[in-house]
RNA sequence: UGGCCCAUGGUGUAACUGGCUAACACAUCGGUUUUUGGUACCGAAGAGUCUAGGUUCGAAACCUAGUGGGCCAACCA
């Protein structure tokens, strides 16, 4: 028992159950399995959450353990990247491992299988061997080799590990059953030949086994107890049962755990992709920098972009585990990376699209080092001083020659607060030839105690130091780009995902080194790019702050909020039914209201959605009012009554509901 | 056409394993505070738990059927 009241999920519900029943606490053990084969993503972190975050639950080790069985595939950099990564998440392995550690082992194993009859080679081609395991809906039949001798088997086995034969001429397959209804188990292939170079083993073996051969028993060698992967998993673990039950008959003395596959639903995050496959054709084509680019949804990118381990960890903690598909909403993230950014970054002004503004009462060559505070939320952040004089810059927002009173900007006649400086006073302007303001003039006041009620950030103009600034949109302007069977992903790319800029900073930002992060008042979290140079600044736009000034306004051309499609488009009946529900619980003025809604979405309703509504359960007596009421103006506008709606009115006539009666007697 | 898995507010997870008014977070909408239209704080709205039967004193949970979604036919992992 952990003694917390915190809800479990499902996984850690079936350790408790495990250790309930007697498994010892000290035997258990959790394993991270990547295949070195790119980079790890966003997806990859709800995995690392689960089995480090077991792992330190339970105080149980977890290995790394890097799934290196495909030499085609797999390079040194990936892995590389992988522990970089992890790393930096934060989290600690108790081994590093690679499943080509335990290459002889297998192999070992496999021709004790040999031995047992319960593998055999199999020397086809893979059309033929393809050909001859049916598919989901049909089954199997047997592979002429499939009864050839133990001899021959070993025979033919040693002398594939011996390199005698070319790739594809011989596999070795699992004898099981080409009939059952789980493909995985038609004889699923345990070893492949491959010449090719292996990132660690070299060129010491020619033969491979594959995934579910290797898999399981690395985990059985490792003594892991729980094996957590994602859904698609689960129709191996029929055959990851099936290997481990053969294997642990040749070694239970030495290896007691039989380890157990769990699956969960893994993340998918709105507006992005995970698949490997893909981030690697974005990278290819050109479409982003690099793995790190900060619009990818890596972990080295997120990273770049200004997210730290603790939000990461913090969104997975939140995202939770369970069993069913799931888009998680970029929002959660945000909100995760800006809650932290919040407490830790220090505060500093810049002004990216600015215009300037001329302090006409302020003395030509003074210059004032004002003090600012540097972080409210963390008192121990101190102060720094920040320069002022006659001109500044503002953002080009922040000001309108004329505007309503929910304007807290700045504006002709209207005062406003410089943060950390004095209050001023828009007087005129000064225009360009097309019209767009060049210059405002405005006077200021040394007394700040007056209340106004916006406050601007501004940069002096003299003092200003400039930077590159990369903001960043989502890269995909589909909510799920990759879920569309006849488009491909490629389509919905948004071609505005990068917008570079030169904005105006105080200069205390100088010497900021790369990585940095820091809040831009009342713009958002910026960081100091990788690309970044002492003699030319580059940040990134990690996140913006909230906005609900933003979401005010009309709207600008952003697309950050296309309107959510799935109210539009709902059906009226769903929708009668839903007004229905609350129905009986209204007062009689809304009832009113409701009704009235619902006759006008009668219209749109065909007669075969509403029958199956009259069997509605008894208790749910609003949907039968709602039903009645859609019934009624349909029968109006010319539905003929048939034996079912008869025995509907005088079924609700009996009802004790007075509401449903009063509708069914005014029919 | 087979097998397996899943279904709870807009989104993601809970519900002490059959027992209070279905909880929490994000998102949304109000309000208070504020030298960030940020933060913090307070509040509101939003779910008869996919549908229909059944078991039970009692079902989101158990059973049956249906509907919808996902996965499975790589010498990938």
């Amino acid at each position: 028992m952990s003694g917390e009241s915190k809800s479990l999920n499902f996984i850690e519900h079936i350790i408790e159950e495990d250790l309930a029943n007697g498994l010892s606490k000290d035997k258990l053990r959790f394993r991270f399995p990547p295949e070195p084969n790119g980079y790890l993503h966003i997806g990859h972190t709800k995995a690392i959450g689960i089995s480090f975050g077991l792992g330190e639950k339970y105080k149980a080790p977890v290995n790394l353990r890097f799934d290196d069985t495909n030499p085609a595939k797999e390079e040194q950099e990936y892995v590389d990247a992988i522990k970089r990564d992890i790393e930096w998440l934060g989290y600690k392995w108790e081994n590093e491992l690679y499943s080509s550690d335990y290459f002889q082992k297998l192999y070992d194993w496999a021709v004790q299988m040999i031995k047992d009859g319960r593998a055999y080679v199999d020397s086809q081609s893979s059309e033929a061997m393809a050909e001859q395991k049916g598919t989901p809906t049909q089954v199997g039949t047997n592979s002429p080799y499939r009864n050839r001798s133990v001899e021959e088997n070993l025979d033919l086995f040693q002398r594939m590990k011996a390199g005698e034969f070319e790739a594809g001429k011989h596999i070795l397959r699992a004898k099981i059953d080409m009939e059952d209804p789980n493909m995985l188990m038609r004889d699923p292939i345990m070893y492949r030949i491959l010449y090719a170079h292996h990132h660690r083993t070299g060129d010491d073996w020619c033969i491979y086994p594959m995934y579910d051969w290797t898999h399981g028993e690395s985990d059985y060698i490792e003594q892991i107890s729980h094996s957590l992967c994602s859904l698609e998993f689960k129709p191996h673990r029929k055959l990851y049962n099936w290997f481990r039950e053969h294997v642990y008959e040749y070694s239970k003395e030495i290896l007691p755990l039989p380890p157990k596959q769990r699956e969960f639903a893994r993340l998918n995050l709105s507006y992005t992709i995970m698949s490997k496959r893909k981030l690697l054709r974005l990278v290819e084509k050109g479409i982003v920098t690099g793995w790190d680019d900060p619009r990818m949804p890596t972990i080295s990118g997120l990273r770049r972009r200004g997210y730290t381990p603790n939000s990461i960890r913090k969104f997975i903690e939140k995202v939770g585990v369970a069993k069913r598909e799931n888009v998680i909403d970029v929002s959660l993230l945000e909100f995760c990376i800006r809650e932290d950014l919040n407490k830790t970054t220090n505060r500093v002004m810049a002004v990216l699209n600015p215009v300037k503004v001329i302090i006409t009462n302020y003395p030509d060559d003074k210059e004032e080092w004002l003090e600012a505070e540097n972080n409210q939320e963390d008192a121990s952040a101190g102060y720094r001083k920040v320069p002022f004089s006659k001109e500044i810059y503002i953002e080009k927002e922040d000001f309108k020659e004329e505007a309503g009173n929910k304007f807290f900007r700045l504006k002709l006649g209207g005062e406003v607060r410089l943060k950390n400086a004095y209050i001023i006073k828009a007087n005129s302007v000064i225009k360009g030839d097309n019209g767009e303001v060049k210059e405002i003039h405005c006077s200021y006041d040394t007394d700040t105690s007056k209340k106004v009620k916006g406050t601007l950030h501004w940069v002096s103009v003299k003092h200003a130091i400039t930077a590159e600034i990369r903001v960043y949109d989502r890269l995909f302007s589909d909510e799920a780009p990759d879920s569309h069977p006849d488009k491909d992903f490629m389509e919905f790319i948004n071609p505005n995902s990068l917008k570079v800029s030169t904005a105006y900073l105080e200069p205390s930002l100088a010497d900021a080194k790369i990585g940095e992060c820091f809040q831009f008042q009342r713009l958002g979290y910026f960081n100091i790019d990788d690309d970044s140079t002492p003699n030319q600044l580059v940040f990134n736009k990690t996140v913006g702050l909230r906005d609900s000034w933003a979401k005010q306004k009309p709207k600008p051309q952003n697309n950050q909020n296309q309107s959510k499609p799935q109210q539009q488009k709902r059906p009226a009946i769903s929708v009668i039914k839903q007004l229905g529900k609350k129905y009986t619980n209204l007062s009689e003025e809304k009832q009113l209201k409701v009704k009235n809604e619902i006759q006008e979405l009668a219209k749109g309703v065909a007669y075969d959605e509403l029958e199956p509504l009259f069997g509605t359960a008894v208790k749910k007596a609003g949907t039968r009012i709602a039903v009645m009421i859609t019934l009624k103006e349909m029968l109006k506008s010319g539905l003929e009554q048939n034996n079912t709606i008869t025995e509907f009115i005088n079924k609700a006539l009996e009802d004790k509901n007075e509401l449903l009666v009063n509708e069914a007697k005014t029919i």
